[in-house]
RNA sequence: GGCCCGUUGGUCAAGGGGUUAAGACGCAUCCCUUUCACGGAUGAAUCACGAGUUCGAUUCUCGUACGGGCUACCA
């Protein structure tokens, strides 16, 4: 290891939904970053022009805004190693490709997609059921191998259309230590000879990689695992281009898995639980796809939820900020294994972080909930009072906004049915009495309107037991909330005594 | 099929030659609570299998099984 300061990068393709498999190795990578004092890229490849969606690229942008991950360097935050899009970076690519084919290392491909449709259907064997195009197969095609170097000067000088493909060599070990699992190794005769430009004049993820990583100095490269069979192909690509001893280190990320394999939207949908930072529309398809955010995640538990999810430090310590995940990540405490996401845990953490933050903090960020439902707040003082009196039953955003509703506004419904069988007179009565002793009361807390109530109640010969649910249920609509009492304080004079007699009307 | 990675309760996981194999989520029961929760207590539940090394393997080695990933001019 060298002293050279730390650059490591995400690199997503604008394509679609950011997945929380995308924002745990954002966090990995940000917080590796940050803890060694280094910096944090964000790279787009957007080199597919077929996939590129539209408004992809800010919606990333925007999630990591609210994760509070953000780049020190990218597209829109700037950087002395610009561009930050790989499509702006194509004229790049072109001249390693050139120099791979010059050293031997690479080759030209003339083959039309038909007619590799075609090599692999009379190729496909039950033994090989998916035969690539490889050391056994390059010599078949048409390629500057195979071809002579007049006809491929006459291919090129025609403006034929064509790859470059990296040659593997047979017979090499190629071997790396990943910083997770130790060293990993291949055998190069079993890889494939990989697009490295494209027909159209872009690279490869292959080869912009790895032309990337070199160009911005990154120094740690982080991914998933679903790299890791290509890792040799890269590995090759560093030693051919810029030498191994500048290669990053590299750390192949466990997969978030769901109930059969890779985490999926699909899962999502099926289970009903978020698997995208944000909520994200498809502009092609109009779909709308749920996020975590929206569906009443904190950023402080969303993160954290995420780094316990393959990592942990090694204690019982599961709540950490932002800050103490700087302070004690350590990538050789991932595991190397895949960890299937469990939505109840994630609401758990959501729980716990609803519980420690401040009122005033949770203010903020749950105001848009209760506009969403119709819900201007216009005190904010009282906002925070309420969250402060029914957090501990919320697990998500949204149910501070179903606990805490009832305070803005009048309860759409009343569960009557709830207190009509066992109403008599007595219990008219005893309202009646409340009332009046409520209009008269000049303190108006929870322990004297406790004291009041229960001594009308004995005064009648009442069970405080039989008057105490028919009274939450005026105030709130239904069994729920918190001690009634305090309810009653924080809903003031009026609005109690307009809530009783407007129920006791309904009976 | 081939290649690669992985495997401690249902889930996240600590531990890494000798332990009663932590803890958390979830679940169950009880306590608290004249609602629902929170909180507290208790409980059920785990080292995939087979060899080898060893006085002794959950831990080390090798196989097997199982799971997953990759196998595009996608990333």
């Amino acid at each position: 290891m060298s002293s050279k300061k730390v650059r490591v990068r995400f690199a997503p393709s604008p394509t679609g939904g950011l997945h929380l498999g995308g924002v745990r190795t954002v966090l990995y990578n940000y917080l590796f970053a940050k803890q060694h004092k280094g910096d944090f890229i964000l790279r787009t490849e957007d080199t597919d022009q077929g996939r590129y969606v539209p408004g992809a690229e800010k919606y990333i942008f925007d999630c990591l805004r609210w994760t509070g991950l953000e780049p020190d360097e990218s597209a829109i935050h700037g950087g002395e190693y610009g561009p930050y899009r790989q499509s702006e970076r194509k004229s790049m690519y072109k001249t390693y490709a050139a120099q791979l084919i010059k050293d031997g290392y690479a080759y030209y491909a003339f083959d039309t997609p038909e007619e590799l449709e075609k090599m692999r259907a009379d190729f496909k064997t039950e033994s090989n059921p998916s035969p690539q195009y490889d050391h056994n197969i390059r010599g078949k095609m048409r390629n500057s191998l195979t071809l002579s170097a007049e006809e491929v000067q006459q291919l090129l000088d025609a403006g034929t259309r064509h790859v470059v493909r990296i040659k593997m060599p047979q017979h090499e070990t190629v071997s790396f230590t990943d910083m997770i699992r130790g060293e990993v190794s291949f055998d190069t005769s079993v890889v494939d000879d990989k697009v490295l430009l494209k027909a159209d004049g872009m690279p490869t993820y292959h080869l912009a990689v790895v032309v990337d990583d070199y160009l911005m100095k990154i120094t740690h490269a982080f991914r998933g695992e679903e790299w890791l069979p290509s890792a040799p192909v890269h590995v090759l690509l560093w030693k051919y281009l810029f030498g191994l001893d500048n290669m990053p280190e590299w750390a192949h990320l466990p997969l978030i898995l769901g109930t059969n394999g890779k985490l999926s939207k699909r899962d999502g949908a099926k289970y009903g639980f978020p698997v995208f930072a944000m909520n994200w529309l498809d502009p092609k398809t109009n779909e709308l796809t749920e996020g975590f955010k929206e569906k009443g995640f904190l950023p402080e538990a969303f993160i954290n939820m995420l780094a316990l999810l393959g990592w942990n430090d090694g204690t019982a310590q599961e709540l950490f900020t932002k800050q103490e995940l700087v302070e004690k990540f350590s990538m050789d405490r991932v595991h190397s294994g895949g960890a299937k996401f469990d939505y109840e845990k994630a609401k758990w953490f959501n729980h716990e972080w609803i519980k420690r933050l401040p009122a005033a903090a949770l203010a903020q960020q749950v105001k848009p909930f209760f506009e969403a439902k119709g819900i201007n707040i216009a005190d904010e003082k009282l906002l925070s009072a309420v969250i402060d009196l029914v957090k501990e039953r919320c697990h998500l955003l949204t149910d501070l906004v179903e606990q805490g509703s009832f305070f803005f506004v009048m309860p759409e419904k009343f569960d009557v049915d709830a207190v009509k069988p066992k109403w008599n007179e007595a219990k008219q009565l005893f309202f009646a009495e409340v009332i009046r002793n409520f209009e008269l009361g000049t303190t108006w807390n929870a322990t004297e309107l406790e004291h009041n109530f229960k001594e009308i109640a004995a005064a009648n010969q009442i069970k405080p037991g039989e008057v105490l649910l028919p009274l939450r249920i005026m105030l709130v609509g239904g069994k729920f909330g918190p001690h009634v009492f305090d309810i009653a304080a924080l809903l003031g004079k009026d609005e109690t005594i307009r809530r009783i007699k407007y129920f006791l009307g309904l009976l």
